[in-house]
DNA sequence: GCAAATTAATGATTTATTCAAG
DNA sequence: CTTGAATAAATCATTAATTTGC
């Protein structure tokens, strides 16, 4: 999968069980959400906020944590090794790293340096850093693009996304059904709106994207018609 | 109105020394809490919430309890009205419907029509659905990124190697100039390498734009020298 | 039991990035 | 190269939960 990169979709909070990779322990949680129920009893640590991200210090230390060599060389006989790179978090993260700085589509000397670097990390290969970036660019470039066309049902699974929308566009459509007299004409003749909505989300909520009436701006919710 | 722009007046508590950015905000004296001390809380929308009931068989209805009116105006003269929005139970629950289907970055009008919609609850405002949204996937986010922490993404799969471009060309070096004394000193020696590659990086990768012992072919990346 | 003190959640704002149009 | 739109990340600030001392 590799979903590199923020990508909210997926969410489903069901409880998988997740009986795959184990992880010792969260190395580094200190803020928000230890889990949903508090109800601690010894006292834990103060909700000052941390999590800092580090710009400007040593570029490539910071990626250096506890857990790199695990990957290939630690099952005791049947060494798996794959047959394709697989990036290690830390490689990962620097690579991430040196994208949001800007790096794009390095020169040849840059991705020499680049996998010389992060060869302390894991096995790495010119050719990775190449496709790296030019996967990360043009993903990164999709996905925008793909936000920009339909914003309403951007998760719900990367699966066969064609389906599940169907299912989601019915579903919605149904669940958002007129309920009639919504009551609280506060607003004044903007019910019939609400219901024409009602009907259109489930048609046009893959491709409609104007508002006129309320937008955002500054990243700040105007109401409409003040 | 939610205050927009800034205020003039300093004016700004010192709570905390440390040469933080100071934000202009509103005089926020003694922090209380909860109800009984009507210091000055920048009462905002009057407590007229007229909460509506009505049953219908939509989405929302389900979301329809009883515990609505007794939230602003229960208390006989000092109404404390609260600051900030807080969802009733009907509120959230709902969004939380919303979302657990897959509504992640609702458009105006999907705001407007739920905001409508779940005004039936309670007091609520555009602006209300739009944050809560935005706060809720961040943090959804959030919390799976911590337990994740560094998971090994797995392949790099579907490589997009179709539409090819023959040259590999340079394009940004700039943020990798060296500049930058990396002053924040922490670690051993194996800083000191890391510092020096940062400038010798920094270097090549502004001067040095001709690769001879690397070089890209066919959209493929040929590693130097065997 | 209760109310101050403390801690956890979460609503509301601000700041940074990203892509791409001009 | 600059700028606008969109939004994610970070942060601030206030409210709810809870702990705690009486």
């Amino acid at each position: 999968m590799w979903m590199v990169g923020y990508n909210d979709g997926g969410e489903d909070h069901h409880s998988f069980s997740s009986g795959r990779k184990l992880r010792p322990l969260i190395p580094r949680g200190p803020v928000m959400s230890s889990t949903s129920s508090p109800n601690n009893t010894t006292s834990t640590t103060p909700p000052s906020s941390l999590s800092r991200i580090h710009h400007g210090t040593d570029f490539f230390s910071q990626y250096h944590n506890l857990e790199q060599s695990k990957r290939e060389f630690n099952t005791s006989p049947p060494v798996v090794v794959s047959s394709r790179w697989n990036p290690t978090p830390e490689q990962l993260r620097a690579l991430e790293e040196l994208y949001r700085r800007g790096t794009r589509t390095p020169s040849a000397e840059e991705i020499q340096h680049i996998t010389a670097q992060l060869r302390r990390f894991g096995k790495i290969e010119g050719k990775n850093v190449f496709y790296w970036f030019q996967n990360h660019k043009a993903r990164e470039r999709q996905k925008r693009r793909r936000q920009m066309e339909s914003p309403a049902p951007d998760s719900l699974d990367k699966e066969d996304l064609g389906a599940s929308r169907t299912v989601f566009e019915v579903e919605q459509t149904k669940n958002w059904a007129p309920s009639t007299n919504c009551s609280t004409l506060a607003e004044g003749g903007f019910l019939g709106l609400v219901l024409n909505i009602h009907v259109i989300w489930g048609i046009c909520g893959l491709n409609t994207k104007s508002s006129k009436s309320c937008r955002l701006l500054q990243n700040r919710w105007v109401d409409p018609i003040g």
